[in-house]
DNA sequence: ATGCACCTTATAGTTACTATAAGGTCAAGC
DNA sequence: GCTTGACCTTATAGTAACTATAAGGTGCAT
């Protein structure tokens, strides 16, 4: 199974992401301190690969560095009690739902654009703008 | 049919953006700078509304300010041939897909913790981290 | 004509990185 | 065992995309 040690710089390439930015998750507190070379170099392993992956798709997709606190947080007590739990998880997953929703949108409004662009050689009516920004209405106004 | 006015402050609340950042979209050519009353007041329209909207749901969904400059490009270019554009959108296209099946990955996730949750009174096995850190090999994280 | 809410520009601060400096570590080769 | 060079260390400063605050002008209703 896999059990490999990370050099930060290993870590670093595995994850597309910069060895400041590992120094940088860990000073945040989104990864452990790991353990050290006796001349001071970190340590990593298989699952803070998974976790630093994690985090980086997570901000990706647009989730702040809290809500992805939050959502590790939730992966950390596997022995939660429910209650204290579900709420929040149900407060994610609608959030997740609703940015699934707009993105399918935007994937459907790309998708025709490239499909009628083939079929009439130049672009007529693009809606993309229109395809993210629906519902003006029900935009809430605050009083 | 919709052709309302509206200063920075209605703009805001129509679009739960601080008025502050709909000024620096103005500054980055991200929206047109309005005309203006004789006192020196912004006056947008219902097209400069849906723009706002688009930008920020695009932000909210983790695209970069010049990736949404590209897509307002492509809507602004209503003319443009499609071996121009056609390549463009593709890419963007498939990005759009990698997030969508990263975030549905993410929400049967949340999905099952709550389900699994509900069947056991505590969670068992948690793995929101795992539903986003699979397979290690193809990590992209570019804009 | 006087509030008061809302607008203006301008500057400084925050979040989440990113670049750079100045120096220490480690495995490979001589 | 010593050097070389790639990679590591901390620390500070800079960037992108906002966000807060200051100091002052506008516009409409009393």
């Amino acid at each position: 199974m896999g059990n490999r040690q990370y050099t930060v710089g290993q870590m670093s390439k595995a994850s597309q992401t910069k060895t400041v930015t590992i120094r940088y998750y860990e000073q945040q507190g989104l990864l452990r301190s790991p353990p050290r070379t006796p001349g001071g170099y970190r340590i990593f392993n298989d699952a803070d690969l998974d976790r630093l992956l994690f985090i980086r798709r997570g901000r990706h997709l647009g989730f702040s560095i809290e809500t992805i606190r939050a959502l590790l947080e939730l992966s950390d007590q596997s022995d939660s009690s429910c209650a204290d739990v579900n709420a929040r998880v149900a407060e994610h997953l609608s959030d997740v739902r609703k940015r699934l929703e707009q993105l399918h949108a935007l994937e459907e409004e790309l998708q025709r654009l490239s499909l009628s662009c083939q079929e009439e050689g130049a672009i007529r009516d693009c809606q993309i703008v229109e395809a993210l920004s629906l519902n003006r209405e029900s935009v809430s106004i605050a009083p």
